[in-house]
Order: structure tokens, then C-alpha cells, then sequence
DNA sequence: CGTCCAATGTACGAACTGGTACGTTAGTTA
DNA sequence: TAACTAACGTACCAGTTCGTACATTGGACG
């Protein structure tokens, strides 16, 4: 009847949930890495504590695997978002606590930025698949339209940007400086992502929203 | 001595540079589409008016008939950009019409956009290889360059931006619109390549530019 | 302390995939 | 027209890769 108590200090030999965190944890990076194609089910099984067997034990194939893997990035990144309170801030410093805080996430979280450029190159066809997602991702856009409504009583922000535009403009900006910071190095000599830079590009993309928001539409 | 005449109308049975050409516009469709793990050279070569061992034969594998297709992309997407003239203009319009014609581009070449995710995701070790693209790349942050001189000449640009920055800003913002394109709808509902929202994006971001580089630095 | 099942490990196979050995032909040139 | 070479096609192989059949064991529970 009660829980089976784990000797403190020390692991279960059969520990359901921790196998399965294990593979997820092994299984994002690799599909990060490589992506989806180029990841391979038995490099996961051999960075893992358990073997080949599980994954398909526990998540029945490497498709599913790699949804739930991706699930579990969305679900993160969109929980972190969530502990940002700026009901209380006015709409230009709000707006910019926003902006800040998807460049800090992006900047801290690039496994799940590849994540989401592999899921593109697929058409998005397992994140369409992913019911949940639509309901886990729209709270951030309520938040920027309810900040944007304020904003436009107050006579501040220009009327022809919704909320769906700024997040497009936030998320690509953020984005893009991770994703594709590979190819403009090596095409700019420019890494956008060095950390002597931060500063620079996190205040640019502050600006860069309230300077559009805030000129005359 | 005279070179081999085709019958005007017909092709030439053994013609090494329309088999070339052949081979690569469908491998470049197909590394487009499925990314360098997810391409076929099977697949490529089925496609082709040709058999597979030519890809072997004119190319060498696998990687060299991607990293061809790569550098070859990246030359056309230069090359149109190198037709447009902007010398002329003052430098508010100058500004906006580069950001349009990047907008254009990103979103009449597609495939170009696929192409350059999948090499990010392989953390640009092609690109980095091919020496001739910095090259090719330069002009067009050398016109950016000159155009934002001009700018602060006048007094109304501000100058905490350089070139690179504008560039990645203009990219970013098409990039993300046209790679993110398959996520972003299925998680928020809206198709940012929606013909209806096209020109409010194409002017969405030229106001975008024009405002962040007239605003006070 | 015996039973039973979730959890795990081993070994293996069928299909796929990049690449190649070998033979053939079109077209040029002496 | 005979020889020669670039261009091409067929058949095949060796290594890989996802997935599974089968055996085993830890531990909860009566």
C-alpha cells in the first residue's frame, strides 16, 4: 500500500520514471544535434543508462520519442515564460520585460531552437499532430494583447500590430541570432552569439519593439 | 575542331553540362525538402533524368553533391541582389528597398531558406568550407555600409548600429517568416506566408527598419 | 517464501542506403 | 573507319539502422 521507499540517498534498480526521464533527456540532445534523420536510435540507447530495448518499451519508436521530446521543449520553454508577472509594469517597460525575457530563454536554450528548425524542415507535421500545443503556447500571446491594448488606450502604441505580430517579431529576432548563427559567422565573421555582444542585441531588440510600436502607423 | 552541334530542337544524347544541371536542381529540391540526413541520393537519382552512378561520376558523393547545391544557391540569391541599385537613392528609401528585396527574395526561394536551416543544423561545417562565400556575401554589407554612412552623414541614423546588425535584422525578420512558417501556424493559426498578409509584413518591415535607425540611439 | 508481472537485457534480422565494380555506347579524331 | 575516351547504365555489395523475439530478473504482494 505505501509508495515503495527509495533508500535515501541511493537509486531504485527499476525505476520507471527515471528511465524513461533518462531517455528523454538523452533523446533531446541527440535529435538537437543531429536532428531528426540524423539522430540514431542506438546512439540514444548507448548515451542512456539503459539500453535500445526501452525506448521502444517505454515510447514505442524513435517518431514518438522525438514527439515527446519536443513536447516536453514546448512545455518548458512556455512554463518559464509563464513566471514572468508584468501585469503591473507599464506597457513599454512590460513589452520590453518580454522581449527580454525570449532572448534570455533562446540564448539559454538552443537544443530547443534546433528542435524546432528539425521540426520545420518536417512541415511542422509532428507538432500539428500535438493537439495541446495550441493551448500550452496561448497565454503568452493574451499576455502581449492585453499589454498592447493598454498601450493603445494610453495613445502610445500604433494600432496596426497585433499581438501574433510582436511575437513573430520577438520570437524571429531571438531566433534567428541562435539558429542561424553558424552560417553568418562563417559567411560574416560575426558570432551573434558572443557573449560580448548580449548586451548589444538584447538592447537592440528592446529598441527595435518599442521604436516600431511606439512611431506613428 | 568546331564544337559538336546539337539539332537545334533536340538535346545532345551524352551532354555532361545539362546532366549536371539535371542532377542538381533535383538534388536541390530534394536536400530542400528533406534536409542532408533525410535526402535519398536513390531518391535524387530517380528523379533525375539520369541513374545515380553520374551522381558518383560528376560529383563524388553524397556530401560534395549537397555542398555544390549550397554554394549554389547562395550565388543566386547574391546575384539578385547585385541588381538592384540603390546608389542613387536617398538613404530612408535606399534602406526600405533593400529590405524589400530581401523580403522578396525569402519568399520566392524557399527552398533557399530550407537549404541554409538544414546546413545551421549541421552547424554550418559546409559552408565553412567554402572559402568563395565570404566573397560573394561581402557586397552586400559593403552597400548596407555605405548607405548607413550616408545616414549619419545627414544626421538621421542613429549610429549604434552597424551594417551586420541591419543585415541580421532584415534577414532575421524574413528568415524566420518563411523557416518558422509550418510551427508558427500550427501553433498560433496564423500562415505568415499568407498572400492576403503579404504586403502588411513587406511594409511591416521596412517601417521596422526605418524606425529603430531614425529613432534616438 | 512463492507467485506474478513490470521492467530490463541480449541477440538478431529485414530493409535500407551510400557507394562501387564492371561493362557498354556515343561521339570525336587520327 | 578504326581507335579512343568521355559519358553512361546495370547489378551488386557491405555497412548501417530501426525494430523485435526471446529470455531474465527485481520486487511487490498475498
Amino acid at each position: 500500500m505505501t509508495a515503495p521507499v527509495p533508500p535515501a540517498g541511493e537509486e531504485r534498480r527499476r525505476d520507471r520514471d527515471r528511465t524513461r526521464a533518462d531517455i528523454l533527456d538523452t533523446a533531446a540532445a541527440e535529435f538537437a544535434e543531429r536532428g531528426f534523420d540524423g539522430a540514431r536510435v542506438d546512439e540514444i540507447a548507448a548515451r542512456t543508462r539503459t539500453t535500445k530495448r526501452m525506448i521502444y518499451y517505454y515510447f514505442g519508436g524513435k517518431k514518438q520519442l522525438y514527439m515527446e521530446v519536443l513536447e516536453r521543449a514546448y512545455a518548458r520553454i512556455r512554463a518559464a515564460e509563464q513566471t514572468v508577472s508584468v501585469g503591473h509594469l507599464d506597457p513599454l517597460t512590460a513589452i520590453r520585460r518580454i522581449a527580454e525575457v525570449t532572448f534570455d530563454h533562446h540564448e539559454a536554450n538552443p537544443d530547443f531552437v534546433r528542435l524546432v528548425s528539425t521540426e520545420n524542415i518536417h512541415n511542422a507535421e509532428h507538432v500539428a499532430e500535438m493537439t495541446g500545443l495550441v493551448r500550452v503556447n496561448t497565454p503568452a500571446i493574451l499576455l502581449l494583447d492585453e499589454i498592447l491594448a493598454r498601450g493603445r488606450e494610453q495613445g502610445i502604441f500604433r494600432d496596426d500590430i497585433d499581438a501574433i505580430d510582436v511575437h513573430m517579431l520577438i520570437s524571429g529576432f531571438c531566433f534567428f541570432r541562435v539558429a542561424n548563427r553558424h552560417t553568418f559567422r562563417a559567411i560574416f565573421g560575426r558570432d551573434l552569439v558572443d557573449p560580448a555582444r548580449r548586451e548589444h542585441y538584447r538592447k537592440m531588440l528592446g529598441d527595435l519593439v518599442v521604436d516600431h510600436l511606439t512611431a506613428l502607423g
